[in-house]
DNA sequence: TATTTATGATAGTAATACTATTATTTAAAA
DNA sequence: TTTTAAATAATAGTATTACTATCATAAATA
């Protein structure tokens, strides 16, 4: 039997649950593959449509535009992410280990997941690596938060804000430290392959290297 | 005397030298202005030339693209910042004193410079706190690294980098961590103003407060 | 004074980001 | 099984964006 993993999305982010059915499906995994290919800036609902072999106007049924699509499918992948953080932490007594795995899993390049069906989470790390601050970095990222287009996110943080407390109940920043695990594990990646004079990783190009640094960074701070 | 302060730009990133004529100083002024009241999606040529009270065809006799003008901007302020910091740390023989003062440089509002006519430090700072990194999150990264575009930020980086070393030669991520702050000096701030649960500065938002974690971030990792 | 150079005014194109309409297929309810 | 509703396909159309091109005029320079 397949363990079908369902990640709970927030309604107002479609129109129409692409879950639901076969053309959403195909919304979902074709953006991501033309997402990561082309870059969001390139990326036009007409291209999405021609994927697929739909028109413009089917996507539109599904999402009132490519901003919401993209908050749709990051708040997706963190979802998948904390998942996989509770799943895989599940049974570590132990804070620090759990808080290494956590900067483990955030920072490694992820296999696709064949639970899900029409995702490919290895694409989708690309995307958040690549992607993922646009979602935020906007004018209008007011009425997302209210409309709480960044819960998972929050949660995130929250959850591995709950582990630094656990390594130490006194550590003073444990959501600005948790954000700034979570955005650099990303944003060394994105460096090391593209600014590689942005980091020290330069030469390996080795995912390794980052989560070093992240947990050199993390444990001085909270031991301290 | 007025003391004008001259920051060399990159040639490839305009067509025609703005700091040249009034209406190159005028389209740097206003797109700074129009780019922080609107957000960068929103920002046109076509609204920046009647805001300057020219036509669109006019602008784009000085850039390329919206794009060129933004990493122009970003780059400005880099070479900016990489001034005040040679200047206000000149003096200063201790390395941890310097790094504070590049840390509260960094994270600090900025005040208008009057030095600089046509360029308002303050917007320009807000800017890059919500702008900046889309200078380099593109699909085309690899082509603007090549053309030199990234280099004020580079230059900056290894300066930190070199003053994180004079604290402690044995620390192994000197650009990363200067990365690391540099960015979230920015991040922390947007995120304490616009997404605060991802912080721990959620009620007063007082930037000193991004000073302190980030002080207590680095100087724990240079120090162990 | 002649001539280069920058600007202004205007036009035009291809692509983007949508909205609307109607016909057709598919699936669910009666 | 028929009726009805819902989803999709096909097509068209609009406003805006991101440009390029042309030509006249004003200002600066030789």
């Amino acid at each position: 039997m397949k363990l079908a993993v369902q990640i709970k999305m927030n309604p107002s982010l479609y129109l129409r649950d692409p879950e639901q059915s076969e053309l959403g499906k195909n919304i979902i995994k074709h953006s991501i593959e033309l997402i990561q290919h082309k870059g969001f800036e390139a990326f036009t609902f007409k291209k999405l449509a021609e994927a697929i072999g739909t028109t413009e106007a089917g996507v539109y049924r599904y999402f009132e535009n490519k901003h919401k699509l993209l908050v749709y499918l990051i708040s997706w992948y963190w979802g998948w992410i904390q998942f996989q953080i509770n799943y895989q932490t599940n049974n570590i007594k132990d804070p620090v280990v759990k808080l290494k795995k956590v900067i483990a899993l955030l920072s490694t390049n992820v296999e696709d997941d064949l639970n899900t069906g029409h995702v490919d989470e290895a694409l989708l790390h690309q995307i958040l690596i690549s992607e993922g601050s646009k979602a935020y970095l906007t004018n209008h990222v007011g009425n997302d938060n209210k409309q709480q287009f960044f819960k998972p996110y929050k949660d995130l943080c929250n959850s591995v804000g709950a582990i630094i407390l656990e390594c130490n109940p006194k550590y003073k920043y444990p959501h600005s430290l948790s954000s700034t695990i979570i955005e650099m594990a990303h944003l060394q990646n994105f460096f090391m392959n593209h600014l590689p004079s942005l980091t020290d990783f330069s030469k390996s190009k080795n995912e390794n290297q980052i989560i070093k640094y992240l947990e050199d960074l993390v444990f001085n701070s909270i031991r301290s």
